[in-house]
DNA sequence: AGAAGGACCAGTGGTCCGTA
DNA sequence: AGAAGGACCAGTGGTCCGTA
């Protein structure tokens, strides 16, 4: 429905090209994977640090409408005089926004962020596919891999620790739309900024665990869209934090469990 | 049902120490996961090949029945004269056996060998239940963390290379015992060694996943013992090597396929 | 100050090859 | 020669911290 839009607006001004990059992003895992199996891996090379990366500007001529379509990559520093000297261009920072809100002024959405996500859940599925044409391992995960094949597909807006550090925040939007976007309305009308409002979202997401008994793995593999995603390590901190100050509340109370599972034991100090 | 006689006997003399050295384990798993959540790994250090690695001796003092139960362990050099200086001490080479043989002269039989494959599972169901009490992940796999457990609990018989070297002999073993069974007295008979035994494995195997739809991966996780597994990378490209194969002389045959699964399409050149 | 992400690091999966 | 396994290595999961 919506994803299909939000697909197209956020390439930016940029046509076909996706298609090829991805062309070229299947042949590159290719290559990876023969490199692998034989015995030519040489050349090890770490650090570069160099902080000119002089990211080479795209070829593409149309700039007529880009810039404050509402779903800004950030990409193009067209703002300006062409900056001073090509200078590291990030993506716009988030803000908290409401559904279907669109960020303006540099900004970018919530919408955006999860649909980003979706965006990496696309990409895992052409990565499976193709392991599985090649008699490849098949990642059940979004996993390095994964980021790699997007980053060569050009989604340059996709990297590793921006998805990691929003992950329970996409959660809580998939498990409970209802109070995510509540969540979302409350923290910016209260005019939050974003590391406030992604603080917030792991607390209904320990009430999920606990109507689950405890068990926050289990809560993302049973749902299609989040089971792709490694369980944070700061929220299975929470869930089991929270597990066992219930256990402790409960036998101190002598009280029986009223979630329909039984306490766990208190883990061992 | 034998699994528990095999249990005891594969111990040697060591009366009740592994159940010492499995608290020690489960201790010293704690340990790493505090170092990783903390940031003090510090001290890398590598490479110390001192070939002279001195095992010390254990310190358990009946060796009565020790030698010629027919599980040797190899662990103790009490032949000949306590070696020339505490030699590098390793387990009998492995003979083909067939079921129900024991194994002699410093050999060890196949029963033993598939024998530290369910070892390897009792040692993860632990590594799995003490994560599960920590709130730590939870490996689904036969992972390094489980031999490194395996180790400290005191079984040395138990090492990564040894084991990911037969998995699909075992996977034979788990998956159609009798054909496991037959192939063993068949290359017994034929005294071939362990090597061409380990070979000749692959073949059913192929065969299996062919009913399968080819997927090795399939095959392996429907088994409740082979879950556990990861499917050996060499197995993986016979099997999709034997699909190509099938495809194409499918395709030239105009034949359509009598296995009941969809003839796959053959992978890209 | 708040935030995005390049780059790092400890420990993984995988297996080679010096050893016995 | 055939085989067991210490030790290595490329690429992983995880996230810090120099950057903007």
């Amino acid at each position: 429905l919506l994803a299909g839009v939000l697909d197209a607006l956020s390439q930016g001004g940029l046509s076909e090209e996706p298609v090829q990059q991805e062309r070229e992003a299947a042949a590159s895992v290719g290559e990876a994977a023969a490199a692998a199996a034989n015995n030519d891996g040489r050349a090890k090379q770490r650090r570069s640090t160099t902080k000119s990366k002089a990211k080479k500007k795209r070829s593409s001529e149309e700039e007529g409408e880009e810039e404050e379509d509402g779903w800004g990559t950030g990409s193009e520093g067209s703002e300006g005089s062409e900056r001073s000297v090509v200078e590291r261009q990030r993506e716009h920072p988030f803000i908290v926004t409401e559904p279907g809100e669109v960020a303006r002024a540099k900004k970018n959405g919530l919408d955006y962020l999860f649909h980003l996500y979706e965006q990496c859940r696309h990409f895992l599925l052409q990565v499976q596919s193709l392991a599985k044409d090649r008699g490849d391992k098949c990642p059940t995960k979004v996993t390095n891999q994964v980021f790699r094949y997007a980053k060569k597909a050009g989604a340059s807006c996709i990297n590793k620790p921006k998805m990691r550090h929003y992950v329970h925040c996409y959660a809580l939007h998939c498990l409970d739309e209802e109070a995510s976007n509540a969540l979302r309305r409350a923290y910016k009308e209260r005019g939050e900024n974003v590391g406030a409002w992604r603080q917030a979202c792991y607390k209904p997401l320990v009430a999920i665990s606990a109507r689950h008994g405890w068990d926050i793995d289990a809560v993302f593999n049973a749902h299609p869209r989040l089971s792709i995603w490694y369980v944070p390590t700061k929220l299975r901190q929470l869930c089991h934090l929270a597990r066992s100050n219930a256990a402790t509340s409960n036998s101190v109370l002598g009280a029986t469990s009223s979630n329909g599972f039984p306490p766990p034991p208190p883990p061992p100090p």
